[in-house]
DNA sequence: TCATTAACACGGG
DNA sequence: CCCGTGTTAATGA
């Protein structure tokens, strides 16, 4: 275990630190589409990604949701990070995008930890690339067409499986992104004409990207 | 104009 | 047969 946390956060935080860490955290493995947190659920732990993918998303009373951001290996949740400021709600959902491990530090220590130098950057960095990232999907609801939107989508897919060959249906798109079915396979379909991607059943391969 | 809903045909597993 | 896919027609914003 100790292994793993110096592999991914090793280059991040000085020994001290890391001995902290060790001493704090508990190690957790999920499967994917496991839910970490509902919105409205108390906050009494930190997530540090170790490997896997988790897909942190809003959603409205109806139950429409679209998607903030992913936490890859060495994130953290900045979402965690502004309930430890301010309410312990959680005002997120987080579901584990494919099997991931991670390790939950309480809530109290990361406020703690802030007398070290490297910890307090790493708070930093994390909250400045989830503000740009959710930018990003401000900018794709506000800004971009569907084909746009999909897009990104694919193409965020993409890095996070770590596969070109995504394993996805049409259906499953149209929920992600609140549109019909008939839309995607259209919008896929010209995408799939300027070689952009290729289509298979039950599969699509993005080809550029 | 472009998305949605419903409906249908096609075909691979 | 079931389900994912590709298309069309009607309707609405």
């Amino acid at each position: 275990m100790k292994s793993v946390i110096r592999e991914n956060f090793g280059f991040l935080f000085e020994e001290a630190l890391l001995q902290e860490i060790e001493a704090a955290g508990t190690y957790k493995k999920v499967a994917a589409a496991d839910t970490l947190i509902e919105i409205g659920q108390y906050v009494k732990f930190m997530p540090l990604l170790l490997s896997g993918a988790i897909k942190v998303f809003r959603q409205d009373e109806q139950g429409d949701e679209y998607i903030l951001y992913f936490l890859e290996k060495g994130d953290t949740c900045a979402m965690t990070l502004n309930c430890c400021l301010g309410q312990s709600k959680s005002q997120i959902k987080a579901i584990a995008e494919m099997e991931t491990e991670l390790l939950m530090v309480p809530v109290q220590k990361m406020e703690e930890w802030m007398t070290y130098r490297s910890w307090r950057s790493f708070v930093f960095e994390s909250y400045n690339t989830r503000l740009t990232e959710m930018l990003e999907a401000i900018d794709s609801l506000a800004f971009m067409n569907l084909d746009g939107r999909i897009l990104k989508y694919l193409k965020d897919k993409v890095l996070i499986n770590k596969t070109s060959t995504l394993p996805l249906t049409h259906q499953e798109i149209a929920e992600e992104l609140n549109t019909s079915r008939v839309v995607v396979s259209r919008v896929l379909k010209k995408m799939e004409q300027e070689k952009i991607i290729q289509l298979h059943r039950n599969k699509i391969e993005v080809l550029q990207y």
